[in-house]
DNA sequence: CTCGGTGCAAAAAATTTGCACTCGC
DNA sequence: GCGAGTGCAAATTTTTTGCACCGAG
């Protein structure tokens, strides 16, 4: 059996173990090109990997995203989605555009360049004027989709 | 007694009425510079606004945020916090500068033109290709604070 | 005086924890 | 075999809802 995207190794080499639910959850993850919650990953799990609980779903995903295998988002009123980073999974680094009616979620991949350097030169004047270590930035633009935009409020 | 904010005016534009309970919440909101969750904003309350019910809190930031006189924010794992918007608080726009260990949180205001530039022709872009309706935008970055780097993981 | 707004208690929703059992190494 | 990992049930945490009463317009 192999775990062909290096999880298995960076467990390993931090000292966590290999096990049948944290395989489930990343094969739901490499999977799927949806944002899922835990419940969602939980239900996907079960035809495949049955006996798995929600419970071992959601200590599955914290420690995920403590090692930086996953990302954590928190979209609108929702609970918390998932999605691999792009270390591990097959999706580049992209930015989110929300519905604020439905809740759909569009990742788009334009304008990297120029949003690279956007990003770069904000994030070391950040980092130098606050003194901060910044690891991550999250860019999300909000508005209503085309389906949506007629019956807006 | 004047609601100096325009908040009055446009609850009662909407249809709204103007209540104690209401006063109250953007007196909090008005008075900090604080990101506030619900229950912060009902721990600040009780002793100059006495016996308004964590329930009518929620209710009252609902309100406030469809309205747009409010922002709502989810940062990190805490529970949903609250600003008044440039409208009708004393805060420029801002993006946000969050500590992962700590849950600090920064507001910076000094994104230049560049920034601002570069987000224009990002929603611009956005809606056309994507035929959306863009009404805000999120941007957070985060690290570790100066407190929190030394004692990082 | 009439609803919209509110407090309280109770429910729901999302996540976390305690504990005995299991399985990776 | 040892201890990390797990399932289940129960607890917590955060937010929402039902309902009778209250007060803004």
């Amino acid at each position: 059996m192999h775990h062909g995207y290096g999880w298995g190794k960076m467990l390993k080499g931090c000292g966590f173990r290999i096990t049948y639910a944290r395989e489930a959850v990343l094969d739901v993850l490499n999977t799927t090109e949806e944002h899922l919650s835990a419940e969602d990953i939980y239900l996907l799990l079960r035809t495949k990997y049955p006996g798995i609980g929600l419970t071992t779903v959601y200590r599955t995903l914290d420690l995920l995203e403590q090692m930086r295998i996953v990302y954590r988002f928190e979209f609108g009123q929702d609970r918390a989605k998932y999605e691999l980073t792009e270390v591990f999974g097959h999706k580049k680094h992209h930015h989110h555009l929300i519905c604020k009616k439905c809740g759909r979620i569009i990742d788009y991949y334009d304008f990297n360049d120029e949003e690279k350097s956007f990003i770069n030169k904000t994030e070391h004047a950040l980092e130098k004027k606050y003194n901060f270590n910044i690891q991550e930035h999250l860019i999300h633009f909000y508005g209503f989709c085309p389906d949506c935009i007629n019956q807006e409020q």
